[in-house]
DNA sequence: GTCCTGATCCTCT
DNA sequence: GAGGATCAGGACG
């Protein structure tokens, strides 16, 4: 997708890039997968990594929209993000799981497990199969060897609260793919509503003028 | 199925 | 020096 994907309020991002491809091309192969899982972090949002201002690590939120924002979690598990909004307004999109589509193999030795469904639904899980680390901070996901591109598919949306979160944080900023057998922890999370994507918009956009 | 724990290390205070 | 946008595996029902 190109930049301009990116550079809109990171909602707007957010739900449309439920249904695109993920794709990450290494020296092993390609691995790839539809996007059934994200979750919202904006800049004026106590559980976003850009709370508490610009750091070393942070500041690329901040930058040009499109790049990816990867950090170690736990000490062990990378997580992928990708910054939304025009340069100068922090925002991003956690990917947190995809549907496999290309190198299921090689996700599977990856993540050395067969289960389809354990190999890429949760966030540490989607960066283990696509071979994400640390090293692919900062990168441009508009072109190279990590991108997103577009599909046709078109199906409800279901939006809940964040997952795993410390910061009581009731917002309404996770979003995935009604009945997808891929989505992490479908039933965890505080239920708000469901519908199509043009009715989630709608509804989300009266809910963000009191977050944002 | 649910609940609980341990692993492990970078980042910011 | 504390605290994570997590996961796997075990206990239990």
């Amino acid at each position: 997708m190109p930049r301009a994907f990116y550079a809109r309020p990171t909602v707007v991002a957010a739900l449309d890039l439920l249904g695109k491809v993920l794709a990450h091309e290494t020296p092993e192969g390609v691995a790839a997968g539809k996007i059934v899982e994200v979750e919202a972090y904006l800049e004026t949002d106590p559980a976003s990594h850009a709370f508490r201002g610009k750091t070393q690590r942070t500041k690329i939120l901040w930058g040009k929209p499109g790049f990816a924002y990867v950090y170690l979690n736990y000490g062990m598990y990378y997580c992928l993000n990708i910054a939304t909004e025009k340069s100068g307004v922090a925002g991003c999109v956690l990917i947190r799981a995809i549907e496999p589509v290309t190198g299921l193999p090689l996700m599977q030795a990856r993540r050395k497990t067969t289960n389809l469904l354990n190999l890429t639904s949760g966030p540490g899980k989607v960066t283990q199969a696509l071979g994400i680390t640390v090293e692919q901070y900062g990168a441009d996901m508009t072109r190279g060897n990590l991108v997103v591109f577009g599909s046709e598919e078109n199906s409800e949306i279901v939006v809940t609260t964040r997952i795993g979160l410390s910061k009581a944080e009731k917002a309404p900023l996770r979003f995935f793919l009604k009945g997808n057998r891929f989505v992490s922890h479908p039933n965890r999370a505080t239920r708000f509503f469901e519908g199509s994507l043009e009715e989630v918009r709608e509804r989300l956009q009266l809910e963000l003028e009191t977050i944002r």
